[in-house]
DNA sequence: CTGAAAGCGCTAACAA
DNA sequence: TTGTTAGCGCTTTCAG
C-alpha cells in the first residue's frame, strides 16, 4: 500500500507538505512541489479517496432516485444530471427505485450514513424520516420532474398544466370534442396537474367533461395498449386520445390499429414527453417535448447551491415546454 | 455529531462493544445487547460509513460502466446487476460512460481509489492502466454483454455468432437470398461475431457473400434508418435485411415505408435484443431475445467471488438466446 | 513556506 | 463476554 508517508520520505518532505501540495499546490514553494510530485510519480501514489472523504466530511457524492431507468425520458434526465456533476467534480450514484418508497429511503439513507452528500429525487415523494436532520437545516435534496406540492426543498418542473392544456387545445383546434385521456397513476401530482389541464382546455372550448373518457394507465406501452382497448370498444369512441406518455401512446397506436381503426384518420393520438421513439412510431407521434437534460442540469445546480450553503430558502423552478405536432393527430372527420 | 462513542457512554459499555453489537450482535450477551441497542436508538445514531469503510477497508460498492442507458436493452441488464447486488449488500454505481474511454478510465479509478470495490464493464474494454493492480492479482472487474477476446477477466455473453447465424437461417427458410444486414461500428467484437453467424448461414445455405450489403450503424433508430436508406434505394435491393439491434430496426422499417414499400410484404426486417418497443413497432420485430437481466446477475456473482477471493482463474460465460418470431418478417414472393 | 501533532469515527487485535 | 489500545490514511491547526 502506497500511502502519503511513503510519499513524504520519498521526497524528503513532511506528510503535511504532501498533502498540501495536492490539494492546494500554489501554497507550496515550487521547488518542493516538484520534488513532490516526482516522488508521487515514482511512488505510483493514488491518495486514498476513502480517507480524504472521511476526514473532509464531504463525498461529493449525489445519489439520484429514479423511478425506473428503463424509461428513456429519464435516461435523458439523467444524462443532464451526469454532465451538470461531473463538471462540478460530483459523481452520480444511479438507484433505480422502482417508486419503491423503501427503496428510496435505503438509498437516501446515503446521506445520513455520509455516504453521499446529498440527493435529487425523481419522484414525488420524501425519503427522509421527519428526523433525519435538524428541524431547521434545510434538506439536502432537490425533486426534479415530478414534484411534491409541498415540496420542503428546491426543485425543477415542468408547466404540466399548461402543456396538457395546449396538447388538449391543438387536438381541440383540429375539430375534435370527444377526447379520450390515458392518464397516469391516480395519485402522481403529474396525472392531477395534466388532467387540469386537459380540463381546462375542455372548459374553455366550452365541451363538457365525460369522466368516463379518463383511463388509468402505468406509463407503460402495455398499460397504453390495453387502456386504449376499453376506449375504443365503446359505442361513443373518442376521434382522439391523449396519453400522458409516449410510452403509453405507442401502445395505445398499436392496439387502435389492431381494431381496424386508423391514426389519426379514425383516431388522433397524442403523447408527453418527445423521447427517442416518438419520431421513429407510425405514424410519428405529436407530443409534449420536454427539455429533460435542462432538468438535470437544474437540479444539480440547486443542490450543489444547498451542499454549499449558499441557498436562500427553497426555490422553485418551471421549465418551458414545447408543442411538437407530428404525424398522429389530425383534423376530424 | 452523534458518533459511537456517545452511544458507549450512554450505554455505559466501551466503544468496542457498540460496535461488535451492531456487526455480530450474537457474540454480545442479550443484556448488553438490549443496553446498548436501547442508547443507539435514544441518540439516533447512524454508523458513519465513511469511517466504517475508510477502517475496513472495503466499500461494498460496485461501479457498472454502461456505454448508454438510453439503450433499453442495458437497463434490462442493469436491473438484473441491482437485484443481485442488493440480496449480497453491495450498492450499484451506474456510470453513464457514453463509450468514451477517459470517461470509463476516470470512473474505474473509484476502485484505485478505494470508492469501490470492483467493476462491471459492458463494453470490450479495459478501463485499467496497465500497472493499476499487483501483477499476478486478479483484475477486480467482470465483462458482460460485449466482451474482450483476450479478456483480462471473467466474463459473461450472449453465443453472438450462433443467434446471428439461428436469425438469418430464419430469413433464408423463408426463402430470402438477398439479405442485407445493417450492422455496429466496425471495430465492436459483437459486430465481428454476429457478422461471423450471418455469414456462416450464408455459406451453409450456398449463398455467395455480397459485402456491399453490409451496412454499418451506431445502434440508434436514426443510424437504421439511414443504413436502410442506402439498401432500399439499389437497383439489386435485398428483400429482407437483418439489423444488429432493435433500434436500428425499428428506424429501418420507418425508411422502408416511407420509400413506400411494405414490411414484411416487400422486405422482411429482423432485430436483435428484444427490447421492450420491439413488440410494439408496426409490423411487431422478429428478433433475437437476450436473457438480459440474466447477463446483470451472472456479472454479479462472479464479481463477488472474484471480490471475496474465492476465484479459480477467469472464467467465460455464455447464455442463451432465443429467437423470437414476430410479425416483420415473412416469406419471400 | 514547512513540520509536528492531534485527531476524524471506527474496527480489530490483544488482554483481562 | 468485555475493555483497552493502536491505528486506518489523511487533513488541519498551530508553531516555527
Amino acid at each position: 500500500m502506497t500511502n502519503i508517508r511513503k510519499v513524504a520520505e520519498l521526497a524528503g518532505v513532511s506528510v503535511a507538505t504532501v498533502s498540501r501540495t495536492l490539494k492546494s499546490p500554489d501554497i507550496v514553494s515550487p521547488r518542493t512541489r516538484d520534488k513532490v510530485l516526482k516522488a508521487v510519480r515514482e511512488a505510483g501514489y493514488k491518495p486514498n479517496l476513502m480517507a480524504v472523504q472521511f476526514r473532509s466530511r464531504r463525498t461529493r457524492n449525489l445519489v439520484v432516485l429514479v423511478p425506473t431507468i428503463a424509461n428513456t425520458f429519464f435516461a435523458r434526465v439523467i444524462s443532464g444530471i451526469q454532465e451538470a456533476a461531473q463538471q462540478q467534480g460530483y459523481s452520480v450514484l444511479l438507484c433505480n427505485t422502482l417508486g419503491r418508497e423503501e427503496s428510496e429511503a435505503t438509498y437516501a439513507k446515503m446521506v445520513t450514513t455520509r455516504q453521499a452528500d446529498g440527493v435529487i429525487q425523481l419522484r414525488a415523494y420524501n425519503p427522509f424520516p421527519a428526523d433525519a436532520f435538524a428541524p431547521d437545516t434545510p434538506l439536502p435534496m432537490v425533486n426534479a420532474c415530478e414534484v411534491l406540492d409541498e415540496a420542503p426543498c428546491s426543485s425543477v418542473k415542468l408547466d404540466n398544466r399548461a402543456a396538457a392544456r395546449a396538447i388538449t387545445e391543438h387536438l381541440i383546434g383540429l375539430g375534435h370534442r370527444r377526447i379520450g385521456m390515458i392518464k397516469g397513476p391516480r395519485r402522481s401530482p403529474l396525472t392531477r396537474d395534466r388532467v387540469a389541464g386537459y380540463c381546462d382546455a375542455l372548459e374553455a372550448a366550452g365541451i363538457a367533461l365525460d369522466e368516463s373518457l379518463l383511463c388509468p394507465g402505468k406509463f407503460t406501452p402495455h398499460s397504453g395498449y390495453e387502456a386504449a382497448g376499453m376506449l375504443v370498444a365503446r359505442d361513443d369512441r373518442p376521434s382522439a386520445i391523449f396519453c400522458e406518455s409516449d410510452e403509453m401512446a405507442i401502445g395505445a397506436i398499436q392496439r387502435i390499429k389492431q381494431e381496424g381503426l386508423r391514426v389519426p384518420d379514425d383516431i388522433s393520438v397524442a403523447g408527453f414527453d418527445d423521447i427517442a421513439f416518438a419520431s421513429f412510431s407510425d405514424p410519428p407521434l405529436t407530443t409534449i417535448a420536454q427539455p429533460a437534460e435542462a432538468f438535470g442540469r437544474e437540479a444539480v445546480a440547486m443542490l450543489i447551491e444547498v451542499l454549499e450553503g449558499r441557498e436562500e430558502g427553497a426555490k422553485q423552478r418551471i421549465l418551458p415546454y414545447e408543442l411538437v405536432i407530428r404525424g398522429s393527430t389530425a383534423v376530424k372527420r
